[in-house]
DNA sequence: TGAATTGTTATCGT
DNA sequence: AACGATAACAATTC
């Protein structure tokens, strides 16, 4: 379930493999989410050059020669790498970023014909002998690297266009640029009178919160989830603000969260206060964090630090 | 076995 | 009529 700073991880690891290198080949069996086409995806990449890599809300931005790719992971979405030059040097030195407490010992990987490099941190019970499951999408590099699609449940999206501010049009200010100023996010919110979260999760509001960094968030500026958007303080709305850029940041320093299969290599979910602490004791006045749905999402709250009035 | 999972979209209600 | 809330949906894992 990658969110802003699991994406951003994804982008600065991925960048150096990929910025610079020409797409000699595209394949794709899953016509659902490659869109316009597979044929016209195909055309339009093959023979292309990536010339930036960077991210937009949660979408992955190639900037090509001409036009651009936006791959967004969804759910389940994630980037392996088939890497025939370092399956011979044994995977030694690859760029992967450092991991912090457990999990070490089994980054080297073992010499074999075909193994695949998950991103961005190397799982830490990912087997890099067996075949990735799932590919729904394959891009073929100028230096002999295979960038791989994968996707269990079929959620994500492969979308080219030449028009990136239109197809990027649908969604709201990055959290994290100097333009994401606590009058902004006022206006945000005062200008619709909505439930906090569903608010935040809302891309075409605010680009790249999910569920964890809703309820964190929320959490830290000690406002509860249902609350109304245009009944805040001024120093309620700044203190959002800050907890929306803190958490954002601090989780991309821990190179996001990983909580299941699908996205290895983060730790930020050994300094999550909220999120999937149902019952544990609140780290600020020890009452148990509780789990309620609000949007058809499951949210967790310390019912003390966040009252709703 | 079915509950849980997320973002988007369609639909319902105010 | 515009906005907000809600339901449905994609497909798989545990």
């Amino acid at each position: 379930m990658p969110e802003l700073p699991e994406v951003e991880t994804i982008v600065r690891t991925c960048r150096p493999l990929l910025e610079g290198r020409q797409i000699r080949a595209f394949a794709s069996s899953w016509p659902k989410g490659v869109l316009p086409s597979v044929p016209a995806v195909r055309r339009a990449l093959v023979g292309q050059t990536i010339t930036r890599l960077t991210r937009r809300g949660k979408f992955i931005v190639f900037y090509l020669d001409a036009g651009f790719l936006l791959v967004h992971l969804r759910m389940s979405g994630r980037f392996e790498w088939a890497d025939p030059l370092r399956a011979r040097e044994g995977a030694t030195n690859t760029p992967l970023p450092p991991r912090e407490g457990a999990g070490g010992g089994s980054n080297r990987r073992r010499l074999n014909p075909l193994p695949t490099l998950p991103l961005p941190g190397g799982g830490e019970s990912v087997d890099a002998r067996r075949p990735p499951a799932h590919v729904r999408a394959t891009w073929d590099l100028d230096d002999g690297q295979r960038l791989l699609f994968c996707d269990a449940r079929k959620f994500g999206r492969i979308i080219f266009t030449r028009d990136l501010p239109a197809a990027t049009a649908g969604l709201g200010p990055e959290p994290l640029e100097r333009a994401f100023t606590p009058a902004v996010l006022a206006n945000l919110l005062r200008t619709r009178r909505r439930q906090l979260k569903p608010l935040l999760l809302d891309q075409s509001v605010l680009a790249g919160l999910g569920n964890i960094y809703t309820d964190e968030a929320l959490f830290r500026a000690g406002l509860h989830p249902a609350a109304k958007s245009d009944r805040l303080t001024d120093a309620q709305v700044r203190n959002l603000h800050e907890s929306i850029r803190n958490v954002l940041r601090e989780a991309i320093r821990r190179h996001g969260t990983t909580i299941d299969w699908i996205y290895p290599g983060g730790w930020m979910q050994k300094h999550l206060r909220v999120y999937g602490r149902t019952g544990e004791p609140c780290r600020n006045c020890q009452t148990p964090i509780v789990a309620l749905r609000l949007a058809q999402r499951g949210t967790h709250i310390c019912p003390r630090c966040q009252p709703l009035r």
